[in-house]
RNA sequence: CGGGGCGUAGCUCAGCCUGGUUAGAGUGCCUGGUUUGGGACCAGGAGGCCGGAGGUUCGAAUCCUCUCGCCCCGACCA
């Protein structure tokens, strides 16, 4: 007998959050960290495979809003992060520096080694880029001249590096891929509709294909982005309770438009220059984390159907020699028909596991990476015209003999089914741990453990009326290891209160949590 | 950068405290056989300069020093 493990991974979520999380990422075969590049991952096949239909969906999203893709260099020089003193603050602890342009090879007379030196040093060095507001706003200062040239709206798929302290495989990596739009704007009005209308992106994109409800708001001044008018985010809850910022989207006013001189010829006054006004939006693989976090169980991955890399896999069952043609060629066959019919206006994604390893094997590899639906197709199948179905969102020793025509008329519905199903979930998690809180006494119970040595899951999103300063909501970052996420914008979030802290009325609704 | 943990087979780890033939286990991998609606079973096999450097010693995975890297908790952050 093989071990009979329980669950496919270990420890499970309630034991041990972080390293579950890991042990998921592992099990999924969704990426490792890069042996010898501090803080870098490879993401692998499944992985990356899952990236790709995230950045075609969105990317299409992006279109239909008028956006165009362009791409801009990697490398950009420590002159242009000085134009903008906030941006360069903000982001100088964290930037990779290139400072050389060739090596040369010096051989040691004593151990015969041969050493690559670096030589050939710049003049002025270059950061690989954190993000690129700057590059991007010197482009579109030579590429502005008239109010006829705007708005501009532009999108780029891009790596960015950011030298972080601690990284996490896709939460937070030294080098990570994501999208950044950039566009800028004849008037304050236009560009502000603008960050709000890519909110609004990343809010559905979130909700209908990643199966992610989100809270959107603004961030407050002490959380903003460096050299931001205006911060709105997307926020997540993961399966710990935290919160996890999974997208931004900023106005920008003009401040990086006179930093970089996107300057234009004015429509209302002749002779007259104005400043464009800017904003830049993002979202990074980080949304893979959070999409794990969000929905993975104690056997690990699940996809959303509308992001799963392959939607349904086909194991095909060979007991003996002489029927094994028979069967794959039937799977085949079913993986064709499959692939026809469409689910979200594409055709099917479909994969037949063709793999000489056991049966049992395949199944649970495929459980683990979360393929919303598994078919097993096996000789007595074929005479019965019928397919053993199993889904992800159901116990991994669950399956239903269907007839194959009622499959094949259904698999819409189920994959809908598991679709809505995840996003009902998750939904019903989140708001079973948002809380109104309205006393200090209570927010510090809320967000205390009781196990001060092993912290249990604890806390959520805590709703209370803010009105405190900046330092005062420093402080409670720093006691109680909690930032608030976003002032929300729901409807639900409106009406005003007694502050939490100082007890003013007429404050408005923050929401406090834990946080990625 | 602070506190804690850890680097031994592809992976998960035992061995270290109390130094001593040829460094182990499970799993994975390869081969053969038995199985076949299934994470199978049996047998055989490949695979390690015990993270790296130095030291103590007749002898180091084990003791000492330094160093590099990883993980967790903080500070920083998408």
């Amino acid at each position: 007998m093989a071990k009979q493990q329980k669950n496919a991974v270990s420890p499970a979520r309630a034991e041990d959050f972080p390293e579950w999380y890991q042990q998921v990422v592992r099990a999924a075969d969704l990426a490792e960290n890069a042996q010898d590049v501090r803080g870098c991952m490879v993401i692998k096949p499944w992985g990356y495979g899952l990236w790709e239909q995230i950045q075609r969906q969105l990317d299409q999203m992006f279109k239909d809003t008028g956006h165009q893709n362009a791409y801009f260099p990697l490398l950009i020089p420590v002159s242009y992060l000085e134009k903008e003193a906030e941006h360069a603050e903000g982001f100088a602890t964290e930037c990779a520096v290139v400072t050389h342009h060739r090596l040369e090879a010096q051989k040691d007379e004593e151990t015969g080694k041969v050493k690559m030196v670096p030589t050939g040093k710049l003049t002025e060095p270059y950061v690989i880029r954190p993000t690129s507001e700057t590059v991007i706003g010197a482009a579109f200062a030579r590429w502005v001249q008239s109010y006829r040239d705007l708005p501009l709206l532009i999108n780029q798929w891009a790596n960015v590096m950011r030298w972080e302290m601690r990284p996490r495989l896709f939460l937070r990596t030294a080098e990570f891929l994501w999208q950044e739009g950039h566009t800028a704007h004849e008037t304050k009005d236009e560009a502000l509709e603008e960050t709000e209308k890519m909110l609004r992106v990343y809010e559905t994109f979130a909700r209908d294909h990643l199966a992610i409800p989100v809270i959107t708001g603004e961030k407050t001044e002490n959380e903003r982005f460096p050299g931001a008018e205006k911060t709105l985010c997307i926020e997540a809850m993961v399966q710990d309770r935290k919160a996890i910022q999974a997208g931004t989207s900023h106005y920008l006013g003009q401040n990086f438009s006179k930093a970089a001189g996107i300057e234009f010829a004015s429509r209302s006054e002749e002779g007259a220059t104005e400043f464009a006004y800017t904003t830049s939006w993002g979202v990074s693989t980080r949304l893979i984390g959070t999409l794990l976090m969000a929905h993975a169980d104690d056997d690990g991955a699940i996809m959303p159907p509308k992001v799963a890399p392959s939607q349904i896999v086909i194991i095909p069952v060979t007991p003996k020699e002489d029927t094994k043609e028979e069967v794959l060629h039937a799977a085949e066959a079913l993986a064709k028909t499959l692939r026809k019919d469409e689910f979200d206006g594409e055709p099917l994604r479909v994969h037949v596991d063709r793999r000489d390893v056991g049966g049992g094997t395949k199944t649970w590899d495929w459980i683990k990476k979360g393929v919303p639906i598994r078919i097993e197709l096996g000789p007595r199948d074929i005479e019965k015209r019928s397919v053993a179905v199993s889904r992800r969102d159901q116990g991994p020793k669950e399956k239903q003999f269907i007839p194959k025509e009622d499959f094949l008329r259904d698999v819409g519905n189920v994959l809908s089914e598991i679709q809505n199903g995840l996003l009902a979930r998750a939904t019903e998690f989140r708001d079973g741990n948002l809380v109104e809180i309205s006393s200090m006494e209570e927010f510090v119970k809320f967000f205390t453990p009781k196990n001060p040595n092993k912290p249990e899951i604890h806390g959520g999103f805590a709703v209370c009326h803010w009105a405190g300063s900046n330092e005062e909501e420093e402080k409670i970052a720093k006691d109680h290891k909690v930032t608030i996420r976003c002032i929300p914008d729901a409807e639900r979030f409106e009406g005003t209160g007694k502050c939490i802290l100082t007890g003013a009325e007429g404050a408005r609704k923050v929401i406090f949590a834990k946080s990625y």
